[in-house]
DNA sequence: CTGAAAGCGCTTACAG
DNA sequence: CTGAAAGCGCTTACAG
């Protein structure tokens, strides 16, 4: 089968490809007639615009990039579907790409999504990632650029956050409520700005409570694809560094029901013994047995958010207009769950 | 910061756009000197191709479309990061679409990634879709098409599939095996092939091990955004309307979970009571209580399959070869675990 | 209301 | 070894 041009339809009708193009887009200047007979013939044909030659001509593409961490992880998928449902809504399309962690992979996928010339780039920066030139390359393109969850303070670009150190600080400060004296922390991979935020959450939160803040207490996770066994073996550690924790807060739901696992394979009960809150809220963690206390991350609405600030930035530039990056933070909430109920 | 063109390097240097390009690709016929003197300019000037003119003149884009029915699903994110992670190695990008299981959103998909051109596509089903004009459409402009787990079979291109039908048979088997008697089937939708492969297979397993078939035992879920609760429903209907039941074999595990999470609250004892089977392997399923017995699917194994089988394809269509679709089964396992262990 | 013409930024067959 | 020219399939400012 023939692809169909412009110019097939044009010289079906004996009219120029001119006016079939204006036709089709419903120029005010083509008369009723001849847009009739191009749309029934176009209908007829099959016809769809190359959209090569519509990117080259009106030089954007109606495809945006985005580069996420890690795709199978229960935050990561709900914000990739945030992303997609509302770049739907607009025509957007979506490309997708996996850092898996890894700054170098990173880097060369912002220069891949660069040539491939996609009309802006959201992005959830690799723990490995430290410098940021290829993120400010994107910038001095004048390309709209949204990071969101794992971002870097210092990139002037929007960003769609939570506040990681408040919904840290809640989350240790519910141990404390509950009884909790001597409180562990496994923290996450020591660049990402949100692991830093969460760890000193929960150390504004045990000094505020007059409990000592004791280092020896930090383990630190790099939870990429190794999450759960990497809770395991810092669970596992931590009793036989110190076997007088009585709770333990935890940067990511899958190291915290790693974590649970071990303790529990090591007769240690939850809550009674330890109590565990985790962060993030996988499905997974209202269903493990006991289930998990957490902090809510809204990814799908993060998903959402991060579309729309770059849509909104995009409608700008065509526009000429300047437009001022800006930080939307999101809410958080606690979820109390078994793994923290302890009956008085 | 302007866009360089390969224009802007040409007048720079005093040469044709014709030698520039010669340059940068390295053809043969362009000296030495001249080559040395276009690259370096190129990288100072931080040159980068424009995709839309390129993928205008070679009539490909080097990327491809994928439409999934959900992404926030541990089966479908594995396959994702297996076509991602094999699609980057011979540099392509992948456009991913969710059709949230319907018809209409897959078609009006499969139309949008038609229009973009994509080099090629690779889909599995929604539930409703019953009709596969929009497959076809692909087909017949000699697209590349290939389908995986969801797939239909009238449709002529190359498939990536399991063998569901003997993998039920296995897993129904395996409650046979361990003393079952009367065994309940959750199944999936009615449409897709996959569930009406699993649901034969659990019929066959009971006929050739003199088992009555009941169709008064076999509930549906339509497994979408509601699968857990969708589980947890049939659960209860099935406790009314057959007490008698010792094992179901379940269509998904995290319809399973949902069913087992509402048996617990009904006071039924798995294994003791009844002994469940789910299918995919979910990773949560390993860490539940009791752990669920389940087929492994592979996903990120089909999702490499899936885009190497294209790539050949597209690579096929380029030498203007014929290409005879071809389907791939890929090897499960039945994973025991404790939800069918009965300590006899 | 219609259309000729220019141009988006490349690639490549062809001439010299 | 170099470059003029054609062309991929559109869009749009401009002329009539």
């Amino acid at each position: 089968m023939k692809i169909v041009t412009l110019r097939d339809i044009a010289e079906q009708l004996n009219i120029s490809v001119t006016t079939v193009s204006k036709a089709l887009k419903d120029y005010p200047d083509v008369s009723k007639k001849t847009k009739m007979q191009v749309r029934e013939l176009a209908k007829t044909l099959n016809y769809r615009p190359n959209a090569f030659a519509v990117n080259l001509r009106t030089k954007e593409s109606k495809t945006i990039g985005l580069i996420i961490p890690v795709i199978v992880h229960h935050f990561f998928s709900n914000v990739i579907k945030g992303i997609i449902s509302q770049a739907e809504k607009k025509g957007y399309l979506v490309i997708i790409l996996q850092s898996d962690e890894s700054y170098t992979l990173e880097k060369k996928q912002v220069e891949l999504l660069l040539s491939q010339r996609v009309d802006g780039i959201i992005i959830s920066l690799a723990n490995e990632t430290a410098k940021y030139n290829h993120l400010n390359d994107i910038i001095a393109q004048d390309k709209p650029l949204v990071m969101f969850d794992k971002i870097a303070k210092i990139v002037k670009c929007s960003k769609i956050i939570i506040d990681d150190r408040k919904a840290a600080y809640l989350a240790t400060q519910h141990l404390i409520d509950i009884g909790c004296k001597r409180i562990a922390h496994f923290r996450g991979a020591l660049l990402p700005q949100n692991s830093i935020d969460r760890f000193l959450g929960y150390k504004k939160a045990l000094l505020d409570n007059n409990l000592p803040y004791d280092p020896a207490l930090v383990y630190i996770c790099e939870c990429g694809d190794m999450s759960f066994e990497e809770g395991k073996k810092n669970a596992i550690q931590l009793m036989e560094d110190h076997d007088d924790i009585d709770g333990i807060f935890i940067n990511t739901d899958l190291v915290a029901i790693g974590a649970m696992t071990a303790l529990q394979n090591l007769g240690v009960k939850i809550p009674e013994d330890i109590c565990i809150v985790g962060f993030s809220n996988w499905f997974m963690s209202s269903v493990i047995s006991p289930s998990l206390t957490t902090i809510n991350q809204p990814g799908f609405e993060m998903g959402k958010a991060a579309f729309k600030q770059l849509f909104r930035e995009i409608k700008a530039r065509k526009k000429g207009k300047h437009f001022e990056p800006k930080t939307v933070v999101l809410e958080t909430e606690l979820i109390t769950r078994a793994s923290t109920k302890i009956t008085v």
